[in-house]
RNA sequence: UCCCCGAUCGUCUAAUGGCAGGACAGCGGCCUUUGGAGCCGUGAAUCGUGGUUCGAAUCCACGUCGGGGAA
């Protein structure tokens, strides 16, 4: 790993564009890459095509910079991993966080494989984290921390990561840029919602892929944990655990999703308190660490984006599946989501959650036979 | 087709002759590379028509609708 020749992934918004000129800046060989993901057609009047401003303005940056750009097409596999999984979470009742299987799967192994074509020492993104000695640390501004989007991240992928912007704020990011000369991404905003459903409306997408008698789309109840009815939804796929936007109103406190039954297509209201939970089970753990973790173990685990992370221990673990015991309460554990595990600032893996429990299962005795 | 009881924001309800208030839902904003949550802000009602009264959601009459009732 004697080179330095780097392959950007290049989104065209302000944290990728700074990166690419950080990394042009301490004497890199940058490669510019924008990923072609989806496209909408005749859908959006607004935008040309498919983020097509989005691969332009990431092009004007490497220009800016003179290193050559490429616009890779991915979009076939980013249809099969992530859009394909997204509506098949959301027909199981489960709320799917693509956001992840994107980093997992097509940015960090597609792409990392783009990468090695082009003989790339490196990889390097705008994502707020820092890659250290091997290790993923959350990025210095906590503000911004987006580890919780990037545990699916392979451990010999993370030792050839750059991640630059990792190191700083986001108002330093925005001054960098104005400094390197980035006008054209200085002052975008934030991205927000899922790049492939540009308005903000999932179910659109779901009947698109799976047509308008999706089960998930049909009437269903809304019932309370003892069952009782209480009124009627337009579709379960509309609702995620700890979800208060859409329900029926005239309780005397607030209500929330606590569960989401597709046999009966049941959306199951119950008060605050009905949401916590103590116990954690998840699937597909990837681990960053040099060997997996053990029964046992002592970690902080985050269940959602931006949720303060809670003690927790490692009480069962079988093959990709893992239960943790919490030392308080999370709220609204939501199967689909992703769990991860930190020790401190670094990551050492996660995992899709399966299910939260009400209560933790102590520790068994150690099966030593 | 005679007698009771009831009718207030979208929903559940408060005000029993004196400014129609709250909660939940809705909407807007902040926050956010998933979905949510949270915070701030905001629109929204006395079933109808008459009458009594300085003043009516409140009292009276009739009507409408809903629930109940021994011809």
């Amino acid at each position: 790993m004697a080179g330095n020749r780097v392959l950007v992934a290049m989104s065209g918004g302000v944290d990728s564009s700074v990166a690419a000129a950080l990394l042009h800046e301490q004497g890199y060989e940058i490669i510019g890459a924008t990923m072609k993901l989806f496209c909408h057609g005749e859908d959006l009047p607004d935008r040309p095509c498919c983020s097509l401003d989005s691969v332009n303005d990431a092009r004007r940056v490497c220009q800016t910079l003179g290193v050559p750009h490429y616009v890779l097409n991915l979009e076939s596999a980013f249809s099969r991993d992530v859009v394909q999984d997204f509506v098949d979470e959301y027909s199981r009742g489960r709320t799917p966080i693509p956001c992840v299987r994107c980093n997992t799967f097509t940015k960090f192994r597609d792409l990392v494989r783009k990468a090695e074509a082009l003989e790339c020492d490196w990889i390097a993104t705008g994502h707020y984290a820092r890659a250290l000695n091997g290790e993923l640390h959350r990025g210095l501004d906590h503000n911004k921390d987006q580890t919780y989007f990037l545990w699916g991240i392979q451990r010999d992928v993370v030792q050839r990561l750059l991640l630059p912007v990792g190191h700083q704020t986001k108002a330093e990011t925005r001054a960098v840029a104005h400094r390197l000369g980035l006008e054209v991404v200085a002052e975008k905003a934030e991205s927000q919602d899922i790049c492939f459903v540009p308005d903000g409306d999932h179910v659109k997408i779901i009947r698109r892929e799976l047509g308008d008698n999706a089960p998930s789309l049909q009437r269903g109840p809304f019932v309370l944990e003892d069952g009782t009815p209480v009124g009627e939804h337009d579709g379960f796929a509309r609702f995620t655990i700890g979800q208060r936007k859409g329900l029926p109103g005239g309780f005397a406190s607030k209500m929330f999703v606590v569960a989401i039954e597709p046999e009966t297509r049941a959306v199951v209201l119950g008060p605050r308190e009905a949401l916590l939970g103590r116990g954690l089970i998840a699937r597909g753990v990837s681990w960053m660490t040099e060997t997996p973790l053990l029964v046992g173990a002592r970690v902080q685990v985050q269940h959602r984006h931006r949720a303060t992370p809670v003690e927790a221990e490692i009480v069962r673990i079988d093959g990709d599946e893992i239960e943790l015991a919490l030392e308080s309460a999370l709220s609204a554990i939501t199967p689909g989501q992703s769990m991860v595990l930190y020790d401190g600032e670094r990551v050492l893996g996660g995992g899709f959650i399966e299910s939260g429990m009400r209560h933790a299962r102590r520790l068994a005795l150690p099966i030593l036979a």
